[in-house]
This record gives structure tokens, sequence and C-alpha cells, in this order.
DNA sequence: ATTGTTCTCGCCCTCTGCTGGCAGTTT
DNA sequence: AAAACTGCCAGCAGAGGGCGAGAACAAT
């Protein structure tokens, strides 16, 4: 089999790889061998100009296909190794070419196998022969390396086409990566593709095996020298700056003329400049993901392979690098804040939050969304606030399903509406009792706080500059006998009572009688008179005495008969007494109103008003 | 040149508080 | 019956904590 794998990951990595991701390592490394016929100890280069040498066989018969990326020193190149594909150039027409699809096994190892509609579609120009086509699909479980070939494939498509000695062999996988990646992630794509942009070269290996061998090489080290890109331009463009800005003997000083950055040091210029090419010659072999220094790939890979090497003593927090752990134990535990405002009490652990602090003094918002007036002080306010346009609500409440924009709501919906033994906000000025804080802050606000302007009792004279309490106040004047007559003992509830009351200290008799000019003070009494004296219709009700048969018009005169009539049996007025009385009052014969409230006599009892009335005569 | 440390950016999260619509109660 | 009142509720924004990860720096 074949592959040629020159791993320069740092020792760290390469022992995470043997352990943990290549337990066929020794197999492959046999296999390595067959790839080009090289050994181990060669350089990329060398292995490059082996397998370049020769010419991709037309036809490829086995059934393994193998495709290791492997870096060089520098892990500028990636060969993949085809080993086995289903067609011949002449004797297949296109359309019937089974595809190839790869899929990766244990981290490295790719199988190839037929697969149904094509995926990728690896060309250039017209499709004039076979040879001129490598049809790769990838599945879709294979992680990164789709990533890696999309991402490669893109770049081809962007004009860098295949440098090989022979162009039958070279591939563009333009239009492969149509197929696969389409709309937003083309935009995706294209951006990154100005990052890492790659030859593909394809060639036979050994001639007496039936591989194929792509050589995918880094193109931001090898282009320059033709079609620099923007990044080499600019590097380019810098290093001759700093040339120009050396002089003889005095302390040097290079500026990049990308940025601003500037440094004495030509080694920390150097480093800088690489930060404006898109050079990141170190590949996670995991995701093909690849990084500028090998201790960002080792920070990265153990990523992948959870190694947290830096473990916090106090807690079971682990981190991968020191700085993390140190920055965590200042959260969690020892609370060291560096960084401290200078305008306010705030300090905080890092910069960036004493920043973002900052502009809450400051009231910058430099975060601008783009469908309202709304700024934001930070990056995750305004992405927040973009829900408000767009309508999502990404939380929903796992029990009735009700969805929210943000997680502190749902929170909150869940808490109140099924939660148990859901805590309660008890107002500490009255006994109001309120579900959520912040509504009792506005109970607060709106009944207990103070206000400047006085607040007057609409009964009395009363001032207040509480609600809450001007509100208690008032009720007290419920059910009060709250008007009192300036002339005498009399008290009321009801304003109009009072009036009638003072007319008769005054005199005043304002109801008129339309037919006889007799006056009234209250209109009740008109209305009576009149019916009773100049309405023909009016028949008026009369209570009859059962003992004599007598009939009276109103209720207490007959109710004076019928006591009189039952003492006259027991032996005549005067001996009458009250017990006497509470019995023989009769059934019915109570208060109109009798039986409404809890003052009102049973029945068989005497009416208190009644009673009131009739025993004043009979006692006197 | 390499490697460990520090700085910085960005993302996501929680807590907090205000707002306004709604519905039930009181006036 | 209508208006006023008030707690309930979801929407929304302010502020800050915590951490992942890349860039820059410094030591070797």
């Amino acid at each position: 089999m074949a592959a040629t794998e020159i791993s320069v990951l740092s020792e760290q990595f390469t022992k995470i790889k043997e352990l943990e991701l290549m337990p066929e390592k020794g197999l492959k490394e046999e296999e390595k061998d067959e790839v080009c016929g090289e050994k181990d100890h060669q350089s990329p280069s060398e292995v490059e100009a082996a397998c370049t040498s020769g010419a991709l066989q037309d036809s490829v018969l086995e059934e393994e296909v193998e495709l290791v990326p492997a870096t060089s020193e520098e892990s500028e190149k990636h060969i993949l190794t085809l080993q086995t594909v289903y067609f011949t150039s002449e004797a297949m027409e296109l359309q019937d070419m089974s595809l190839l699809s790869i899929q990766q096994q244990e981290g490295v190892q790719v199988v190839v196998q037929q697969a149904g509609p094509g995926l990728l579609w690896l060309e250039e120009g017209p499709r004039q022969s076979l040879q001129q086509y490598v049809a790769i699909s990838i599945q879709q479980e294979l992680y990164s390396l789709q990533e890696m070939e999309v991402m490669q494939f893109h770049a081809l498509e962007e004009n860098v086409m295949v440098a090989s000695e022979d162009s039958k062999l070279a591939v563009s996988l333009a239009e492969s990566a149509r197929l696969i990646k389409e709309g937003q992630e083309k935009n995706q794509l294209a951006e990154r593709t100005k990052e890492q942009l790659f030859f593909v070269e394809t060639m036979s290996g050994d001639e007496r095996s039936d591989e194929i061998v792509l050589t995918i090489s880094n193109l931001n080290g090898e282009e320059q020298e033709d079609q620099p890109t923007a990044g080499q331009a600019d590097v380019e463009k810098a290093e001759s700056t700093k040339n120009r800005r050396k002089t003889k003997g005095a302390k040097q000083t290079f500026h990049c003329d990308v940025c601003m950055f500037t440094s004495s040091r030509m080694s920390s210029f150097h480093r800088h400049m690489k930060t404006h090419t898109n050079e990141k010659p170190h590949l996670c072999h995991l995701c093909l993901k690849t990084f500028r220094t090998v201790t960002l790939l080792r920070n990265h890979v153990n990523t992948h392979t959870g190694t947290r090497p830096y473990k916090c003593n106090d807690c079971n927090m682990a981190f991968v690098t020191s700085g993390e752990l140190v920055r965590h134990r200042r959260y969690k535990h020892t609370h060291e804040k560096p960084f401290k405002c200078s305008m306010c009490k705030y300090a905080s652990v890092e910069a960036s939050k004493l920043k973002r602090h900052v502009r809450s003094h400051t009231g910058e918002r430099p975060f601008q969304c783009c469908q309202c007036s709304y700024a934001s002080r930070d990056t995750y306010k305004l992405k927040r606030h973009m829900r408000t346009h767009s309508g999502e609500k990404p939380y929903e409440c796992h029990i009735c399903h009700t969805r929210f924009t943000q997680s502190g709501t749902m929170k909150i919906h869940v808490l109140q509406k099924h939660g148990e033994n859901v805590p309660k906000h008890q107002c500490p000025h009255c006994a109001t009792i309120i579900a959520r804080k912040s509504d009792l802050r506005v109970h607060i606000r709106n009944l207990h706080a103070y206000s400047a302007a006085e607040l007057k009792c609409r009964y009395c004279s009363a001032v207040f500059h509480e609600r809450y309490a001007l509100i208690q106040h008032q009720k007290t004047h419920k059910n009060e006998k709250r008007f009192k007559c300036e002339h005498c003992s009399y008290a009321c509830k009801q304003e109009r009572h009072m009036t009638a009351h003072i007319r008769t200290h005054t005199g005043e008799k304002p109801f008129t009688c339309l037919s006889c000019n007799k006056r009234f003070r209250q209109k009740q009494l008109l209305n009576v008179h009149f019916r009773k004296y100049h309405d023909a219709n009016f028949i008026p009700t009369v209570y009859r005495c059962s003992k004599c048969g007598k009939g009276f018009s109103r209720i207490h005169l007959w109710f004076y008969s019928f006591r009189f009539c039952g003492l006259a049996e027991l032996g005549g007025p005067g001996s009458v007494s009250l017990l006497r009385l509470q019995s023989g009052c009769p059934a019915g014969l109570h208060h109109p109103k009798a039986g409404h409230g809890p003052e009102d006599p049973l029945p068989g009892q005497l009416c208190h008003t009644t009673a009131g009335t009739g025993l004043s005569p009979l006692a006197a």
C-alpha cells in the first residue's frame, strides 16, 4: 500500500497520534515503502520528485485507495495517493465511470469504494479524455477530510491550476466544489480559499503498483515567484520597506506596512509578517486544520484528544494551556482582579472585560445594527438584538414547548409555570406577595415610593406622600358614617342623606306638589303624597289585625293594634312583658328589608325597627 | 528557531432590570 | 358599564463572568 507520511509534528503530538490514533501505524509504515519506492527518511522534496517523475497509469485495478495527508518537514505539502481506481482511460465512457468515495478510517487510512452519484468531479478543461478526470466522492462521515477536500478543490477553482509536467494528469476540482457546497457555504469557502491555496498534482506511483499520487502543496510557499498572492505581495512589500528603514549603526526598527506593528527585533518582525501570509504549515491530522506554529497545533490537537495537562488544584477543571489555568484560578479561586476601572470600583480579571466595562461609562456603542438604530456595546448584545428582527426564538420550554428569545426568559417561565415551591417575594412595606422580583420592584415603585406631590384623600383633608398609605387610608372611609350633621349628632354614610337631614334644621322644603302646592323636604315624601291624594289608580296597602279585624294603612299602626288586642286578652294595657311581646310578634311582621343582613331578626323574633317603634309608647 | 507565557479577541452564558400588553379585580 | 388599578408575563437590553483559541511576547 502506498502512502508517504513525514511527520514533523511535535513529540507530544506524535505520541498522541501513535497511541490513540494510529493503531495500525506499523502496517502503514510498511505500506509507505511501497508508495513511491522511497524510504521514510526521504525529504518531502525527494518524495515529491520521485513521485512526479512518473506518469499516471491509465488504469488502476485494485480496490483500495489510501489517502494520506503527509507533511514535509516544512509541512507545506500533502501527498495523497489513490491506489485503486475503477476505470481505464479508453475503455470507459465518462458517465459510466464509477466514482470513488473516500472513507477515512482510523485517522489516516482511506478506502475507496464504489459510490452512487458523484459528489466530486476533478477535471480540467473539456472532458476530452478520461485521463484528465479523477472522480472522488467523499462520504458525509468523513468529517474534516471533506472540509479539506472542498477547501482545496475550491482553491483550484480560483484559477489556481494544476502544476504538473504532464498536463494530461492535471486535475482541477472546480466543478466538484460546486457540486458539494453551494450557496452560503460557497462564500465561506471562497474566503477560506484566500487563506489556504494548494497545488494538486497527480502522477503515477511505482510502475509496478497501481497508484495515483496526488500531491497537494501549499501554494503560498511556491506560487509567489510567478503569481504572488495578495498576502505574499504584502509581505514582499513589507520586506522591502523593512530594508529601506534599516540604517547602519542605529537601532533598527521594523515597521509592518500591512498593519501598525513595529518591532526592534527582526525575529519578531519575521514572525509577525507570517501573520499576514496564509502560511500555516502545521497540519492537524484529525481535522486537517492548519496552524502557523507547532505550539498552536499542539494546543489544537489537545482539544481533540481531550488532553488538558494543566489541572486546577482547587476544583476539577483542567486546561490546555497554563494561561487558561491561571485565568481560571483568578476567576474562581483567588479572585485576583488586576484590571481596575479608574472611574468606579469595578475590577476585572481580564483587560478586555475592563475595556468593555469602560464603555458603560463612555457610552460608546461600536456595534451598529444594520436594520435599525440600535447599537450595542459588545458583539453579543448585537447578535442577541438581531433576534428581534429575525424572530428567532432559540429557547424552548421542555414541558410546554413555548419558545423564547432569551434563555433567561425561558428559565423564569419554567420556574414560575412548571416549578414547585416557587419562591415568592414579600413586599417589605405591605402584605403583598409577588411572584417575580422585578414585579415586586414595580409594585414598590408604584405604591411605596415617596411622592413629592401631596396625595389628598378624596373623603377628607388627609394628605399623604405614599400611594399605598393613601389607599389604605381611603379604605377606612368605607362603611363609615363620615357625614356628620353640624347641628345635631346625626351621622350618615351618604351625602344625599345628610342633605335631606339638614333641611330638618333649615326648614327648607324644595319639593312642591303640582296639584295642591303642598311642599315637602324629600322627593320621596312628595311622591307618596301625590299617589295617595292625586293618583286615581292608587290602591293603598291595608294591614288588617287578625284579632279585631280592623284595617290600617301603615304597618306600625297595625302592629300597635295587634299587640293591644293580645294584651287585652292577658289583662289589659300595662301588664305586658317584653318576653310576651317578643313571642307575640307574628312571623312576617318584620321590617320590609328583614332577612338581608346579620342584624335582621329571624322568623318569630321581633324586628328591631318595629320593636323600637312599638315598645316606647307602650312602655311609657 | 523553539517554546512557554501573556495578551487579546470573541463567543456564550447568567443575572438583572425595565417595558408594555394582558387579564382579573375594584371603584 | 366603564375606567382605574395591579399582578402576571414575555420581550428586550445592560452588565459582567467564564472560557476557547490565536497572536504577541519573552526566555532559552
